[in-house]
DNA sequence: CTGTTAGCGCCTTCAG
DNA sequence: CTGAAGGCGCTAACAG
């Protein structure tokens, strides 16, 4: 069934389509009757006017960017929403906010908003494109720029140094006097295809050998993301029989896990072991955890910046560039005694 | 200016509109010659196809649910966002995000969001709404859901109850044998207009008196919202001859900063004082944060699945209710020597 | 106060 | 392959 129209409701409130209008516009002119009649009308059609023709016909033209994303649940991205909302309280753009339930979905997804052409721009945050995926926006129309630890060439991207956030964190606990250092992270690549984790352990592998130590396997621990993991994958770490001294998590999110472990292994942060975690976020701050810093935020307000340029200059400017990952000591790493 | 549209693009690439509207939707049916034409002149002109009339002329219509909030930055906000978007993965809606900067600026955004007609709903998360506000939207057919405090009779409205929240906190401190208990929250009413504050220390309030234990006026401190101003505070009441030793903070951002202040007074947290926080935030299982749990995600869903029945079935159901305040305990308080 | 008439910008036949 | 015409659902002048 096409919905009514608001003809339909005029023929069965027999009135002129103009008075109809006036009702759902709430126009003075209108007498009390014929509205009350209208109305009625209205409610046993279930009419709901349509807003595209509405629009339309008013003139005005209401411009959306999207921002789709694996995790709405992970600070990660969170925070870099921030720093989107931020740049978008100046323009004069919507926010259309996708969010992506299962790797299966993005396609999908993708798919149903190159339809729809409710956006014009789209800003994908941690999400990998195939080339197929990347025709798709281009056909659309869409402009898009990416958060991404890969940037592919030719297509706007901006995303951290992992390699480089790797060696910073390595580098600090090296410096420390550390050289029995784990390393507790996500399994490569992940169900989305991400090397992030893969990223951040050559540049701690790398380090490692560039130091003349060489990582120990059992002291690589690989899993799924997420605190609990890495609580248990640290538990592992802590049993061995000769066990690290320092814990490199490739995520805050998962540094809280190991320290979650410590603390139930009844040792203590730093005095017995040091922790540092990647990212940044907000947590971290609370709870004093030395970590490297990714400028969460601001990837967020230079990502929708340049789709902003995009947008409504069309050409790629300069191409935007994060600060280089650094190094925020806070409380859980020490020199090693 | 009036920006150009598929017409111009025509009469400059010397074709009819048909021909631009096939180059523009990347139909097969155009010479390579003349989609080269038209395509220049689109850019020339800077042409950008109106996605209105497209839906409009293709008959589809995206329906668009609209989210208000003041901070996205609140962590009590977007933990309600992660149960908006469960309920609407499902349902066919998009999710517009509208974030508000400041309170001056809510007023605007709603007349905004009113003209524009590009949402049939909103979800008002922590905003009170004014009379004429009510009335905006009721004109606008725009039906909406709150999450607040205070409920006002006649509106679609969930939030939880805080008085009670305040007692479970009280009641649990009391239980463990602490009299000297002080509060720490947001000054009343806040920017927003806000009273939840108020609402929490009254349940602290009157629970005490219930007790028979009259609250000491330096015990209750007040200021803006913010780990860093409870920072603060708490140091006053560390600094207090006879200082509280349990401290019931308004939020679990708030008790993070209690915590942080009482770290660096060299006292120790639960065995010289008890912290007792307020949310339940993601954040706080982290820490070992004894809390009041309220339902955040799950308020998300509720508001969200409200919404869409308003939007649907156009009646409301039977008030949807959230599950009282409820004790969490972690690691943060303990029982008095 | 109310019905009628033009469009809004684009897509989609339908002839040519 | 291409141009012209009709219509999507609604609003905004107009006449009555």
């Amino acid at each position: 069934m096409t919905p009514p129209t608001i003809r339909d409701v005029a023929r069965h409130a027999g009135v002129g389509i103009g008075t109809v209008s006036r009702v759902i516009n709430n126009s003075e002119r209108v007498s009390p009757e014929t509205r009350q009649r209208v109305q009625e009308a209205i409610r046993l059609l279930g009419f709901r006017p349509n807003k595209t023709a509405s629009q339309l016909s008013r003139g005005m033209q209401i411009r959306n960017v999207g921002v789709i994303l694996p995790f709405l649940t992970f600070h990660a991205f969170t925070e870099r929403l921030r720093g989107v909302q931020i740049v978008l309280n100046e323009a004069n753009y919507e926010l259309v906010l996708y969010n992506i339930s299962s790797p299966e979905r993005f396609d999908e997804q993708l798919v149903e908003i190159c339809q729809n052409k409710l956006v014009e721009g789209l800003l994908i945050i941690a999400l990998n494109l195939t080339p197929a995926q990347h025709t798709l926006l281009e056909d659309a129309a869409i402009k898009y720029v990416c958060i991404n630890d890969h940037c592919q060439p030719g297509i706007a991207c901006i995303g951290p140094d992992n390699v480089v956030g790797g060696r910073v964190a390595t580098e600090h606990l090296l410096g420390l006097g550390h050289h029995k250092i784990a390393y507790v992270g996500d399994s490569f690549p992940d169900n989305y295809g991400f090397l992030t984790s893969y990223d951040r352990y050559t540049g701690y592998y790398e380090t490692m050998l560039a130091h003349g130590v060489l990582p120990r396997p059992e002291y690589i621990r690989l899993g799924e993301h997420g605190k609990d993991v890495a609580r248990l994958l640290t538990t592992e770490l802590l049993n061995l029989s000769d066990p690290p001294t320092a814990i490199f998590a490739m995520s805050d999110i998962q540094a809280l896990g190991c320290l979650a472990a410590i603390r139930e292994a009844g040792r203590h942060v730093p005095n017995d072991i040091s922790v540092i975690g990647f990212d940044d976020i907000e947590i971290s701050s609370y709870v004093g955890l030395t970590t490297v810093r990714q400028f969460l935020e601001e990837s967020g307000r230079l990502a929708m910046r340049w789709l902003l340029w995009l947008l409504n200059d069309s050409h790629i400017g300069t191409p935007l560039q994060l600060p280089l990952p650094e190094l925020v000591v806070r409380e859980t790493t020490r020199r090693l005694p």
